[in-house]
DNA sequence: AAAATAATGAAGCATAGGCTACATTTATTA
DNA sequence: TAATAAATGTAGCCTATGCTTCATTATTTT
C-alpha cells in the first residue's frame, strides 16, 4: 500500500472505525449491565444484594466485586453503607429491567433458531450486550411473528 | 439473606459464574480475532498490512495497535520487522479464516431474521466473538434450511 | 541530494478489571 | 458473654487497552 497524504485515504475499510467504536463501546457497558441485573435478582430473591453473594455470583473475589460497585455508584446507579448490602436509585432499577428484558429476548431468539437452552443462555450473556436496539425490535418482530 | 457456611449455597444462581467466565473469556479473545481478521483483510486488498492502515482501520491511535500487534507476535500468529509490514504465521491465518466465516454467517442470520443489513454489520462485529461453535453450527443448520 | 512528509517506534500516563494479603466489623455459636 | 466464623473493607500488585508526546527511520518531493 502505497503512503498516503490526508486524501485517498478512503479505501474500502472505511466504516470499519465506527463499527469496532461501537463494539468497545457495547463492552465498556457490559460488566454494568450485568452487574446491575444481578443485583436485581439477588434483591428479588432475598431482599438485599449482599458483597459476598454479587461476587460469587459473577465469579470473582470480593474486592473486584467491591471496585464494579463503586464505579455503579459514581455512576449513579447504586448505593451501600459500610458493611451493608447494595440497593439500585432509580436508574439503575430501570437499566436492570431493560437488560433483564433484552438477555430473554436474545435467549427466545437463539432457542427459536435452534440453539439448545443451556448453550443460548450461555453465549446470550455476552451477545446481549452488543443488540442494538434496532436489533431488539427485530427480534421481537420475529418472535411474535414465530409464535 | 443470612449468612451460610460452605453448605447450602446452591442457590439457584448456582450455573452464573460459568456463564459469566465464559463471557469474560470470550471478550479476552475479540480483540486478538478483530485484528487478525483485519491484517488477513489488508494483506489480501494490498499485499501487506500497515500500522497505520491498521490503526486507522480498527479506530486507535498507532501506538495501542503496535501494541496489540505485540501481543499477536508473542501468542505465535503474526510477524513482523521494523518499518515492515505485518505478516500472519500459519496460525494467524487460519485463526483469521475462522473468525472471517464466522463473522459472516452471524451477519447472514441476523438479516435472516430481519435485522437491516448496516445494523447486523455493526452488532455482529461484537456480538460473533460470543458464538459459540455450538451456536455456529445451529446458525449454518438454520441458514441451510431458510434458503 | 536535501528537505519535507509520513510512518514507525518508544516512553510514560491513565483507567478498567482482575488478583492476594491483611485489617476490621458483624453475626453466630459455644 | 466470649470466642469463633463470616463478611466486608483496604492496600497494593498485575495485565490489557486506551492515550499523548517525542524520537527515529523511510519515503516522497523539490
Ligand atoms: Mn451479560
Ligand atoms: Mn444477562
Ligand atoms: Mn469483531
Ligand atoms: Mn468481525
Amino acid at each position: 500500500m502505497p503512503r498516503q497524504g490526508k486524501e485517498g485515504r478512503k479505501i474500502d475499510g472505511a466504516r470499519l472505525p465506527e463499527r469496532f467504536g461501537r463494539a468497545r463501546a457495547a463492552q465498556a457497558m457490559a460488566l454494568t449491565e450485568d452487574y446491575v441485573e444481578l443485583i436485581s435478582d439477588l434483591i428479588a430473591e432475598f431482599g438485599e444484594a449482599r458483597i459476598a453473594d454479587i461476587a460469587q455470583r459473577v465469579g470473582v473475589t470480593h474486592p473486584t466485586a467491591t471496585k464494579a460497585i463503586a464505579r455503579l455508584k459514581r455512576e449513579g446507579l447504586a448505593s451501600s453503607r459500610p458493611y451493608r448490602g447494595v440497593f439500585l436509585t432509580d436508574a439503575g432499577a430501570a437499566l436492570a429491567e431493560r437488560v433483564r428484558a433484552r438477555h430473554r429476548i436474545v435467549v427466545d431468539v437463539l432457542v427459536a433458531i435452534g440453539v439448545p437452552r443451556e448453550t443460548a443462555e450461555l453465549d446470550a450473556e455476552g451477545m446481549e450486550h452488543h443488540v442494538s436496539d434496532a436489533t431488539l425490535k427485530a427480534f421481537k418482530a420475529y418472535l411474535r411473528k414465530k409464535a
